[in-house]
RNA sequence: GCGCUCGUAGCCCAACCGGUAGAGGCACCGCGUUUAGGUCGCGGCCAGUGAGAGUUCGAAUCUCUCCGAGCGCACCA
């Protein structure tokens, strides 16, 4: 398809044909020379402008841009744009999260150093995101993936430590066996590797962590705050995700040991097992207890006897995937450790269990076992013949299995308390009062949230600036010595062996101590890329500071982020790690406020034919071709138009070319305005500037809700209105049509920016037009000479009178009254009521 | 299984506190412009809001049930 071209009379400046390319290549090189969008501290500083700081998910620069960046950066620059418009100092940046495996994979494919498919991808997609017209601020642009970049990563990641919140621990962690690295719980989706979507399975690996769990609390009371701004289902994952409970902490003595099979052999006494429970007021119910089979508890607690049926057990467990373990309506498994605990309301001996379904790093790593009152429990005690007590008394007709509801407790109560008879939530407390005064257990918060585990065996990342020392033990690099630089390795060097590339760099890794000086070596894994990404929004408000990670005055100027957009598949990624992190900064008194994004727009994907784009489908729609096709303005227009923002976009029931026709004709308007510039608009015709001034005003609110497809709606009718009052009504030379093609031209800068810019010139203005400021709305040109009111009779239309804005309650029911259609409506009937709205509504009751 | 959101013309989508179901666009048809096609201009066609019930003078909008779609959570004790 070729560029369609229109041809007018030629207008002053501004060319006489609508031809995208040319007009694409034209302003590319203004705006280049203009700099419309650059972001001035001292504008804020000294009170000039307000600032606004307008936040888009930086790229991951995979290649060159997609339909699904074309979507967010149209969006986006509808409000960043907006706010230029309306008089603010606009904040609007973009860099590229430039870490990453695609660029490391793709290394050792082709033999090559990932910098440089990074960083011939970074340069086609911010050449590419120019020519898209977005309205970033490049001058502030740089790429996590820089050394410059990267060393205030490493330095916060030694402020994190010497605040105790980055550690390092043996433990069972997520290993993707596809990508040879270790992964964090967030990075795991339904048993698969967020990344590639291979299987996950567990390792017991030393890892570093995030102590993100010591803000659990913070992070979960926050997002009442946000709830206003943020979308629902973002509030809702992160809810669930930090997955706050509250319960107790009970303790069960492990007391003299039987072996089963050898009644008289008393084996030695073991420690106490507390467990974590939600449900404190079953404790009579508790006939067992289960331990994590992959907790050292169970280890610990297990009898010769049993051990070798438990070392099978766990050896079996340890195979299974995520996908298995966490696969409804499997069996339940397990085995006997031959030790019995005291329930401590009963007296009662209890078996003790390892079994999966336990989870070693929730709570304790076992729990106390409640068959009636938990259908998991319930499950297992049927498997293993175990004794079922209820504790709490279903409803009459029950015919479930554990009872999980409301109810008063029964069979619960000993020497010194009983809770027979009370609900659950007073049995829960008098139990846990009872356990405090007993000594042993107490009420307990617990979350399902865990510590964000960081570290990745792979080369491409922010080396973690630590030296390992025999002697010293785990040292942190001094400061000085800051960036810890990346040893230059490429292709084969990079394959993963499941230890990081960075430990056969043997140059880089052996180090002295930098405490006693004695050999060392250097920690060689790498950073998860989220470490790189839960700050750099601070980074942009002061981009070339070489002296701190981030300017505070700056950041306080600029921060926090009044819109952040982006995809909500990092609904509890990097949008709960940006949160910690804030929080963190905020405690180390770098940061004066504690969340960092006021409000966020999560807009759909890019789908066609009603499905995923992708290239097994073979139903991707290439970007570079709709532009080609279509130009920039046409496929940005249509992206806005498309619908709400939230929703996805099928492109397939997109129309770009009726974007583009819409766009001419746009355009032509300011080729026939004949009014002079600046003419006073007060002298034209009030019809028409009733609709420009009445649209104007509506755009304002759209933009502000977020409701950019209805906005573009209104501009198509106020060119339709302008068209007609040219062709058939007021005339080209009336200066409200004048008035009417600028404000077309503003509007559209917002969505279009190489049409509204072309109208501008035509209309006689300087470029650009995206800094022309939005029109001052007439509110006296926002009323109603008369409204339409409806007369319904039985609640059906029968009437339209044309009245007064103003007109009062009785005088609008005589008028509808008299009317004649009415009249015959009525027939005769007794009027038992009527309901009047004016001046738009009367509605009649006869009966 | 539990929870949330959404079902409006052939299609994408509007409709503020319940108050005229239609703003805009696509597709289609017609008329005009044009050598013709496209463009352009004008006009037209098209649903009673997934189904049913309730509340109300009045329901796309509020309530309940069902159907359908999408999303989230799902051994976290």
């Amino acid at each position: 398809m070729s560029h369609e071209q229109v041809e007018t009379p030629a207008a002053e400046g501004g060319a006489a044909t609508y031809d995208v390319e040319v007009m694409q290549e034209k302003w590319y090189q203004a705006w280049e020379d203009l700099q419309p969008f650059r972001a001035s501290d001292d504008v804020v500083r000294s009170g000039t402008r307000e600032k606004r700081y307008a936040l888009t998910m930086y790229p991951y620069p995979s290649g060159d841009l997609h339909m699904g960046h074309a979507e967010v950066f149209a969006l986006h620059d509808v409000i960043a744009r907006y706010w230029w418009q309306r008089g603010y100092e606009v904040l609007n940046p973009m860099g590229f999260d430039s870490f990453g495996l695609n660029a490391e994979n793709a290394a050792i494919r082709d033999n090559e150093h990932p910098a440089t498919f990074t960083y011939a991808n970074i340069g086609v997609s911010t050449e590419s995101a120019k020519r898209f017209g977005a309205s970033f601020d490049w001058s502030r642009t740089f790429n996590t993936s820089d050394p410059e970049y990267y060393r205030w990563t490493q330095w916060l990641f030694l402020k994190f430590y010497e605040r105790g919140l980055a550690y390092r621990k043996k433990s069972p962690v997520n290993w993707c066996p596809n990508d040879q690295t270790v992964l964090a719980n967030e990075q795991v989706i339904d048993g698969r590797c967020e990344r590639c979507g291979a299987e996950v399975t567990k390792r017991e690996l030393t890892q570093w962590y995030f102590r993100i769990t010591d803000y659990a609390q913070e992070l979960l009371d926050c997002l009442d705050d946000l709830a206003p701004t943020w979308p629902e289902r973002v509030i809702t994952a992160q809810r669930n995700w930090i997955g706050r409970s509250e319960g107790a902490h009970v303790t069960f003595p492990v007391s003299s040991v039987v072996e089963p099979g050898d009644e008289g052999a008393r084996v030695e006494t073991h420690d106490d097992i507390t467990v974590y429970t939600t449900r404190p007021d079953t404790l009579f119910g508790a006939t067992f207890m289960v331990v994590a089979a992959d907790a050292p508890l169970a280890g610990e607690l297990v009898t010769e006897g049993q051990r070798p049926a438990y070392d099978s057990y766990l050896e079996e467990v340890r195979k299974s995937t995520d996908i298995d373990r966490l696969s409804t309506d499997r069996p339940k498994t397990g085995v006997f450790l031959g030790v019995h605990a005291t329930n401590p309301v009963t007296g009662a001996q209890i078996p003790v269990y390892a079994a999966d379904y336990v989870l070693a790093d929730y709570g304790t790593g076992a729990i106390m076992a409640v068959p009636a009152q938990d259908q998991r429990d319930w499950e297992f005690a049927e498997a293993f013949h175990l004794p079922i007590v209820r504790t709490v008394q279903p409803p009459e007709g029950w015919e479930g299995e554990a009872y999980v509801g409301e109810g008063p407790a029964i069979n619960s109560h000993n020497d010194s308390v009983s809770l027979d008879g009370m609900g659950v939530d007073e049995a829960k407390r008098t139990i846990i009062d009872w356990l405090e005064a007993q000594g042993v257990g107490q009420g307990a918060v617990n979350f399902r949230l865990r510590d964000w585990l960081l570290s990745r065996q792979r080369y491409w990342g922010a080396p973690i600036p630590f030296i390992h020392c025999e002697k010293d033990g785990e040292v942190p690099v001094p400061e000085d010595q800051l960036p810890v630089v990346l040893p230059e390795l490429r292709g084969q060097d990079l394959t993963p062996k499941g230890v990081s590339p960075l430990a056969a760099a043997e140059e880089w890794v052996n180090v002295e101590c930098p405490r006693c000086g004695g050999p060392a070596k250097r920690d060689s894994d790498t950073m998860d890329t989220f470490v790189d990404s839960s700050w750099y929004f601070l980074r942009y408000c002061s981009p070339h500071d070489d002296t701190q990670a981030f300017d505070p005055d700056l950041v306080d100027l600029w921060s926090p982020c009044d819109i952040y957009i982006g995809g909500v598949e990092h609904a509890v990624l990097h949008l709960l790690y940006s949160r910690f992190f804030t929080k963190v900064l905020a405690d180390m008194g770098l940061l004066k406020f504690r969340e960092p994004f006021s409000a966020q727009l999560n807009q759909g994907i890019v789908i066609n034919q009603g499905a995923k784009m992708s290239k097994s489908k073979g139903n991707g729609v290439r970007l570079g071709e709709q532009l080609s096709a279509y130009g920039v303005d046409a496929v940005r227009l249509t992206l806005v138009f498309a619908g709400p923002p939230e929703d996805d976009i099928d492109w397939a029931d997109m129309s770009p070319s009726g974007s583009l026709r819409f766009l001419q004709r746009a355009w032509r308007l300011s080729g026939d305005v004949t009014a002079a510039a600046g003419a006073d608009p007060a002298s034209g015709d009030v019809a028409l500037r009733k609709v420009t001034h009445k649209t104007l005003r509506e755009c304002e609110q759209l933009v502000e809700s977020h409701r950019f497809n209805v906005m573009v709606a209104r501009v198509m009718e106020l060119v339709n209105a302008t068209r007609k009052a040219i062709d058939g009504g007021c005339g080209p030379d009336d200066p409200a049509v004048r008035e009417a093609a600028e404000a077309v031209a503003i509007v559209l800068s917002l969505v279009a920016p190489y049409t509204a810019e072309e109208m501008w010139e035509r209309l006689g203005h300087q470029p650009s037009v995206a800094r022309a400021g939005w029109p001052v709305v007439d509110e006296a040109l926002l009323v109603e000479d008369s409204v339409t009111a409806v007369v319904q009779v039985q609640g059906k239309v029968r009437a339209r009178l044309d009245v007064p804005p103003t007109i009062s309650d009785a005088d609008l029911e005589a008028a509808a009254l008299a009317d004649p259609a009415v009249v015959r409506a009525i027939d005769g009937s007794t009027v038992r009521r009527v309901i009047v709205r004016a001046p738009k509504l009367v509605n009649i009751v006869v009966g």
